[in-house]
DNA sequence: CGTCGAATTGACTTACATCAATGAAGGTGG
DNA sequence: CCACCTTCATTGATGTAAGTCAATTCGACG
């Protein structure tokens, strides 16, 4: 039924193909963000095909060398890294929209695998190119020193989530940040589908994946949220939100 | 006795003067990194004065607005950041040559405060014109990049140390990376004197401060440091390392 | 229908927080 | 110079949120 995506270009592979950034309707929260037509006319050469990522599939490895960014054209992604100890941690969740390996620029190796929880698909963007496109395209520089900008502040945000809050917050503040990003996308902000297992939501937020179940079990019973398996119906967001932040009036 | 410090320029304010990257022995590890005798003549147009900071003081608040970095000349700081529900949070410690308000880019805004330690001076990079050099000195756009990226690789290190490591792994791994970027300047890594309190820490490590007290305590107990009140010798770093990575071989 | 990974729920343990008292260090003013 | 105060650090006693271990249950898939 999709094989009209295959490779109607045979030089590219199977799964390739070409796109342009200015006809994406993910231009106003992706990096084109807020440049002119003009300018997304030169950056339309830069990503010159997209990937198709098979559901548990990786877009690169930690170790391996970074050649570039990749955007998340569709589906959901999760980061993680092997620490130091050998024990493994989910640093973040990517969905569409959203860059991947920005860790990667500053020792020029991938710092962590970026594991497919659907099946998606990403675009590449070489790092040397954008940067010479840069030159040309102001705005395009801006942009990327604004998504690394929001992703530090993204990851002060969680720290602090990891730092002073009790379970239940954390959970919480979680779902809340899930149902936004959603909501951005135009997709329901209330009724979604997890796309990660308790163990890789617990391991993201600190917690153990019987906390993580005993929770949503907790915020079911105070008639918060409907939790079966990994559909999620948030009921009452107005709580939630209460929930996440206690102690704030 | 440092009044030769006080503007000879009297157009500067009482505590800045003028000084050049090229002329810093920080540009190695600074945001200068990597360019060359030439590249460093242009930047040397962007740093136009240092600006003393007094213990206690800030040089800028969240919420006021964005208008470029500060590189860290001498001394020590701390960010600091009020969460959603009101409680605050040490978001890092930083020492010469590293960068403050990385996080004010996304935003227009800085998301945190930065606190001196002790008595500091910085150098204040005004964002648009180091925007403006830039396009000139592309391996400048390269540096922030790698900058902004090795900050994220930070927040991730911190990010698995809340979310899976107990207190005295924390503190370990605290120790080791003050000691690691005390020896990067030329500085004793085995001795020194902390900078901040065991609150700071504390708030810093997601921990209370008795607890950190006490994990110093214990760590002392086992011939790992000596500490006393805010001087910490290292007397065993191959154990302490150990302590820090338990399982790890 | 049986198998397997994921999720839920319960009983028990523990690492760390909380509460509280005491002790050192450093700064200030008489 | 010493007495005083404040801030920071240490140490102990007790409480609790979340981890651990273990048993079912649920759903998806072959």
């Amino acid at each position: 039924m999709q094989t009209w995506t295959r490779s109607p270009l045979p030089i590219l592979p199977r799964d390739a193909i070409k796109v342009a950034c200015s006809q994406c309707n993910l231009h106003e929260i992706c990096l084109p963000l807020g440049l002119t037509e003009r300018e997304l006319d030169q950056v339309d050469t830069l990503v010159m095909a997209r990937r198709t990522i098979a559901r548990g599939d990786a877009v690169f490895r930690a170790g391996t060398r970074f050649s570039g960014l990749y955007a998340v054209r569709s589906g959901f992604f999760k980061t993680r890294s092997i620490s130091d100890d050998g024990r493994d941690h989910v640093t973040g969740f990517q969905m569409a929209g959203e860059l991947l390996g920005l860790d990667g620029i500053a020792t020029g190796e991938h710092g962590c695998d970026a594991i497919a929880l659907e099946d998606s698909t990403v675009c590449p963007i070489p790092y040397d190119r954008l940067d010479s496109i840069a030159r040309e395209v102001p705005g395009l520089h801006l942009g990327l020193h604004k998504i690394m900008s929001r992703e530090i502040v993204r990851d002060h945000a969680v720290m602090q989530l990891l730092a002073g809050k009790r379970a239940e917050e954390r959970v919480a503040a979680f779902l809340l940040s899930l149902s936004q990003r959603l909501r951005q996308r135009g997709w329901s902000p209330s009724s979604f589908l997890l796309r990660m297992t308790r163990e890789e939501i617990g391991s993201y937020l600190g917690l153990t994946l019987e906390t993580v179940s005993r929770t949503f079990s907790k915020l079911h019973e105070d008639g918060i949220l409907e939790v079966k398996q990994r559909q999620v119906d948030i009921l009452d967001e107005e709580r939630l939100r209460h929930v996440a932040r206690p102690g704030a009036d």
